[in-house]
DNA sequence: TGTACATCAGTGAACGCGCGTTCACTGATGTAC
DNA sequence: TGTACATCAGTGAACGCGCGTTCACTGATGTAC
């Protein structure tokens, strides 16, 4: 039932935007009363926080599947990391958005697992020392364009996300 | 009086965050009953935009004042830029936020005119043909950092935002 | 100079709405003896 | 095997709240003659 309203919430993000996530709305997607969600969530927040949370460890998974498969595995990286944005842009938006769940533990070690597998790929990559800025210009870098580009604020001519990830990230160059 | 709802607007925004601006709670902080609003601003939403977009102004304007004086000019209108989104979160992210406001024309180019800014300084720096991707990967780049400094997303040993603003904008390497 | 009228800025009451949360509850499922 | 009881998942009515927006209005300011 837990999983049953994080689904249900993941839908209305899809569905209805962050604006059209409510409680209420969440247990009326998932045939419920409003008040059987409080079993399971002290309250809206915790459940915001469990929606966000399992967007994050789907995204880390991508994340890894990228490097595991990848050629050029940064750039895919990146690439995985923008088609994720783009495909979820609301839960995307309520990840990392003003609603400031970041105090939640659960989202905390998300979040962090997500970030460790960008900073093993590119500290295997770049020259020594530079790795923690390097990860952390990588990992800025993506997350604004994510962010530009679910708000449509890119440049029109500036083409597909993904490829200006790729682009992009190349621009980094980690050798030096 | 549009601008003194503005001002409160502003205000709110700094006191109450993104979730205390109402049209309601502008115009009580303006001294004004709720409806007197609707004499200058068709609708919230456009109160919303016009606030933004006296944002979006004064954004620009710390850019170009750090291309005029700064050394560095590239890395000093990257910190102006972190130093305007630290100073005014909730204003920031109503800006770039979920709040889809895009489709606003005065936003919409004071947005453009900011960009320029940044545009200008890359196009006078980098090598030639890379310009436009150089701009879009710092812009990305300097958004991403705000976003993540604003919601307190950075590694804990990250250290000043600004700082990190500066190094991490180095590490593009215009020259190639 | 005075009067009639139009324009304009802002008022105050009211509307319907969806929200988060509380409360006491019902009915089903499991356990102890 | 049957009965008494506790636990548990979910219900349904109700609360108070702040919201965006509408409506008809008031009183002041400006203009025309």
């Amino acid at each position: 039932m837990r999983a049953a309203l994080i689904t249900a919430g993941r839908q209305l993000l899809a569905e209805a935007g962050l604006a059209g996530l409510s409680l209420r709305a969440v247990t009326r997607q998932a045939g419920v009363s409003p008040t059987a969600a409080y079993r399971y969530f002290a309250d809206r927040e915790h459940l915001l926080a469990a929606i966000a949370t399992s967007g994050v460890w789907e995204l880390t998974a991508d994340l890894e599947a990228a490097d595991r498969l990848g050629v050029d595995k940064l750039q895919d990286q990146a690439c995985a990391y923008i088609r994720f944005a783009v495909a979820n842009p609301a839960l995307y938006r309520l990840i990392f958005g003003p609603e400031r769940l970041s105090h939640y533990p659960e989202l905390e070690s998300a979040l962090a697992a997500a970030y460790g597998v960008l900073a093993a790929r590119v500290a295997k990559q770049a020259a020594p020392g530079r790795a923690t800025d390097k990860t952390m210009a990588c990992w800025c870098l993506v997350h604004g364009l994510a962010s530009l580009a679910i708000d449509s604020r890119l440049p029109p001519d500036a083409g597909p996300a993904q490829l200006l990830a790729a682009r992009l990230t190349a621009t980094l160059s980690l050798e030096n």
